[in-house]
RNA sequence: GGGGCUUUAGCCAAGUGGUAAGGCGUGGGUCUGCAACACCCUGAUCACCGGUUCAAAUCCGGUAGGCCCCUCCA
């Protein structure tokens, strides 16, 4: 596998650093709303990473965590608590909040073939390792205390900016007017570690710590959960671009202080999902989740289509035209392989060939629109039987996750296959006899009830749309 | 203000030194009572300018457009 990691800037090889074993930690979602499909993109990228080391032969182990805690109410930076926000719009409290789109994304990853990974930790369940990496880090001078907060001190770091790629001198602090500069801290860049003064109001999540009763910085966090679950030892940590800095940079910043060694040696992010006017955000535009594409007529495995037809790296634009298209080319593409006939014998040598090709497609930085292409191939190559065909794609979809040989018939009960069959008869007769317009009657009602009548040499066959 | 990425046919998009994959759409055709489906055919010299090279979409420089980051947003 060929990956392009941040901290390089360049593609590389990869090699885990256990052997066969594979560790990655996903920065997963703050739960104080539904996830727009732009944020769900990047666990699309995720999810292929994943399947596509396991495809390659790899062990792979992933944890992702669950923010419960904290931060701010939006991408304006000005100052509510997300969670307490998301509580107070809809008269729950942050549990109840958190515990509601947890399962609301954990539905969506499940509508998109995301494999949920197989660790899942909230933030707010493993404040005791925050704290004691907090404690060993203060103890060796990496962090101190000032009015009542503690600060992650970057002078002390090495190449802070390294995965980032910035020039500290080139660094404003608070370009942003609604960000006030904090006297607390010796470095502007310093970044709390764990709060007890709230910038909140009736701060609810809060936990006692030897500094006082607070809650944890943002970036603790994932250092945290990757620490407890993974060790001394991370092989990749993924996100979207936008946590390169400075959430990242954070992280690497405080594990390589706790631990005292180089921590991850890979890092992958995800391009943004783009709309007309920019970065897809939720308080700007149409708030597009899975569900509303769903109520639009996209099914979210079309989304993933759409997805999967360009590459994680580079960013993607949202209209309706370009998800039509791939809609169109999802369902003819899915009709193609169902109509395969899968009874035959394999034949291995073009088999193998071609698996080839995806496993190369893959490896080459996840190409996953030269993936799709290699569908296209094996469907059109007409040196291989239908049965090889099949195959090869169902094997390919290990890693595709598009559902392609799964057909999506509803379910057929024989009343409804009786009355179909009679019809069909019936419209047989009409044509004969020149009916034509009761012909084409019987076919417009059928399709009002959602069965298409396909004429063929051989007759009339139908499918269910 | 600083930094980074990006620009391939109507749309999505691969290709990173040897004369442009694939998909969607469009148009034409075969089939059909008509239609749908299916099948066949159909398109770009790669933003612009200059340079390196026998050879560039692919390397270098510049211009223009787009996007992102610069403290909590995937």
């Amino acid at each position: 596998m060929r990956i392009y990691n941040t901290l390089s800037k360049k593609i590389e090889e990869f090699i885990p650093h256990d052997g066969n074993k594979v560790y990655i930690y996903t920065c997963g979602p703050t739960v104080y709303n539904y996830a727009h499909i732009g944020n769900l993109r990047t666990y699309i990228f995720e999810d292929i990473l994943e399947k596509g080391l396991r495809y390659l032969g790899y062990d792979v182990t992933r944890a992702m965590n669950i923010t419960d805690v904290g931060h701010l109410t939006s991408d304006a930076d000005t100052g509510e608590d997300k969670m307490a926000k998301g509580a107070k719009r809809e008269g729950k409290t942050v549990y109840e909040i958190a515990e509601f789109y947890t399962n609301a994304f954990l539905d969506d990853m499940r509508k998109l073939n995301i494999k949920v990974p197989e660790i899942i930790e909230k933030a707010s369940d493993n404040i005791d390792t925050y704290i004691k990496m907090i404690e060993k880090m203060i103890a060796e001078d990496y962090a101190y205390i000032s009015n009542g907060n503690v600060y992650f001190d970057i002078s002390k770091a090495k190449d802070y900016y390294k995965l980032s790629g910035k020039n500290p001198d080139d660094l404003k602090v608070g370009v942003r007017d609604t960000v006030e500069e904090d006297k607390a801290k010796r470095n502007p860049a310093d970044f709390v570690l764990w709060f007890t003064l709230s910038k909140f109001e009736n701060q609810v999540m809060k936990w006692d710590s030897p500094w006082g009763v607070g809650y944890p910085g943002w970036h603790i966090e994932c250092s945290g959960i990757s620490y407890k679950i993974f060790g001394e030892h991370l092989d990749i940590h993924c996100g979207g671009v936008d946590n390169i800095f400075p959430h990242h940079t954070n992280e690497i910043a405080q594990s390589e202080a706790f631990l005292g060694h180089k921590w991850c040696n890979y890092w992958c992010h995800g391009a943004y999902l783009n709309d007309a006017t920019g970065k897809m955000s939720k308080s700007k535009g149409e708030f597009l989740t899975v569900s509303l594409l769903d109520k639009k007529g996209y099914s979210p495995l079309e989304y993933r289509f759409f997805c999967l037809n360009s590459h994680y790296r580079n960013p993607l634009v949202f209209t309706y035209e370009s998800l039509d298209g791939a809609k169109n080319a999802y369902k003819k593409l899915k009709s193609k392989v169902l109509s395969l006939d899968k009874n035959g014998e394999i034949e291995d040598n073009y088999f193998n060939e071609y698996k080839e090709k995806f496993k190369e497609a893959l490896s080459s930085d996840l190409n996953t629109s030269l993936a799709i292409t290699t569908v296209y191939d094996v469907l059109k190559d007409s040196r291989l039987s239908d049965c090889t065909k099949y195959l090869l794609i169902e094997d390919f979809d290990k890693v595709l996750s598009l559902d392609l040989t799964v057909s999506d018939n509803i379910k057929i009960n024989s009343d409804l296959e009786e009355k179909i069959a009679s019809k069909i008869e019936e419209r047989k007769l009409a044509k004969k006899n020149k009916d034509f317009a009761l012909a084409d009657k019987i076919r417009d009602e059928l399709l009002a009830e959602g069965v298409k009548l396909i004429d063929t040499r051989e007759g009339t066959t139908y499918e269910f749309i």
